[in-house]
DNA sequence: CTGCCCGTTCAGCCCGGTTTCAGCATGCAC
DNA sequence: GTGCATGCTGAAACCGGGCTGAACGGGCAG
């Protein structure tokens, strides 16, 4: 599953890289207007994630452009919050769907997951780590068949663990995607939420699936904690 | 049963529209070929009416294309009665029939439902949850054997949320797919519609079969709050 | 023309959820 | 053991999503 990045600011650039990478897609980034387009020519995506406001050529024309050529390839647009940009705009364009900036990771993958889903590809998956299940789709968790109610913020950050089951996910990553991209409050937060979900996941089941490793962040436990 | 209608000029569309909710149809509206394909790709319909005049992708070009792509969802194609384009080319690119405008609601109807019946689906769709009963077709709904009267877009929300039941429905897509996809109004409507709906179908039962989910959505339970 | 129904907007309230913060506990290095 | 860094936790403040009642306006029937 190939996917095309065009997007000028290297943090969301290297982020959303980074972050898609770990879902198992293969990730190319441009920096450019003009590169991206040249990419998107180049190469068959399956997928392509576009900024609109970019040096070079703009997202719109992008867009317009690869329609043009008979190029329909799903793509999600990137739009700035300020309304300088127009949302109907790109998806007249020929865009497929988009997403307002700020951005959290767990948004993103969401609607990437909803492109490809419709593009005949998408496959639709609940997380399982030993007694414990969570199906994203319908926004559920059980653990021993009891359900488990869980905020927002909670279920994204569980979602997040589940998803990179088994290895050490640190602090960080878990801020950069479950968080909007530009986030800048106090990284404690994560601490909280993962202490909450003990209280929730763990605690009412006496097992421990959430483990600390110091210095590197947290571990989901393959077997639940079982 | 979900319509699809692409057609550019807004006053035929909403009037198409609103006389096929009348019949108990589900109608999203695309006023683009842009916007057209894209919902064609996107969902799943049971039919199609496709203006061929269209700014973006024109009527050809969306009926080809879905071909292409192996949806043979059934499509009747609205042409103009000026010769500029030609029925047998609709024909040709892949539309079951064709209607020249102007048309009445009555010839409209007749030749949807003649194709519903030749793609086999004449039989109608109820939706079930639980003790919920819905009939698309005959604009009705039941609880417990009791009728609960609603109006057009109470009853289409309820029918969407019945399409997607188990699952967490954003408010977004209900916007999306209720009201004309470029409604730009206060999404605080999808509230108001709700709110109204518990009144309607949960309160007299003393059940919830709509939950909220909290930064999420909306979810209809499957066995409808029983 | 009048009245009713429906769809829509709006403002305000409520409450749950999120975030911050300060203090405490735990583990590690020396 | 001592001291430092890292992680945990409860309480409080803040924020905003979601709900509701009221009011407006348009369309349609009588």
């Amino acid at each position: 599953m190939r996917v095309l990045v065009v997007e000028d600011e290297k943090r969301v650039a290297s982020a959303v890289k980074r972050g898609l990478e770990a879902e198992g897609f293969a990730v190319d980034v441009a920096l450019t207007g003009t590169d991206g387009l040249w990419l998107a020519q180049e190469n068959e995506y399956d997928l392509i994630v576009l900024d609109i406001m970019l040096p070079g050529v703009n997202g719109y024309r992008i867009c317009s452009t690869l329609r043009e050529a008979g190029n329909w390839t799903p793509i999600l647009m990137l739009t700035a919050k300020d309304g300088d940009y127009d949302e109907a705009e790109a998806l007249d364009t020929g865009a497929d769907d988009y997403l307002t900036k700020p951005f959290s990771y767990v948004v993103l993958i969401a609607r990437l997951r909803a492109l490809l889903r419709r593009a005949g590809r998408g496959d639709l998956v609940t997380y399982e780590a030993g007694d414990l299940r969570l199906d994203p789709r319908a926004h559920r968790v059980w653990r021993d068949d009891t359900e488990i109610d869980l905020t927002a913020r909670e279920f994204s950050v569980l979602e997040y663990l589940l998803s990179r089951a088994g290895e050490v996910v640190p602090k960080r990553d878990i801020l950069e995607h479950v968080w909007d991209f530009d986030f800048d409050g106090d990284p404690n937060i994560v601490e909280v939420y993962v202490g909450r979900l003990r209280r929730r996941v763990d605690e009412p089941f006496a097992r421990r699936a959430i483990e600390t490793v110091r210095g590197a962040g947290y571990r989901m436990r393959t077997d639940g904690g079982a």
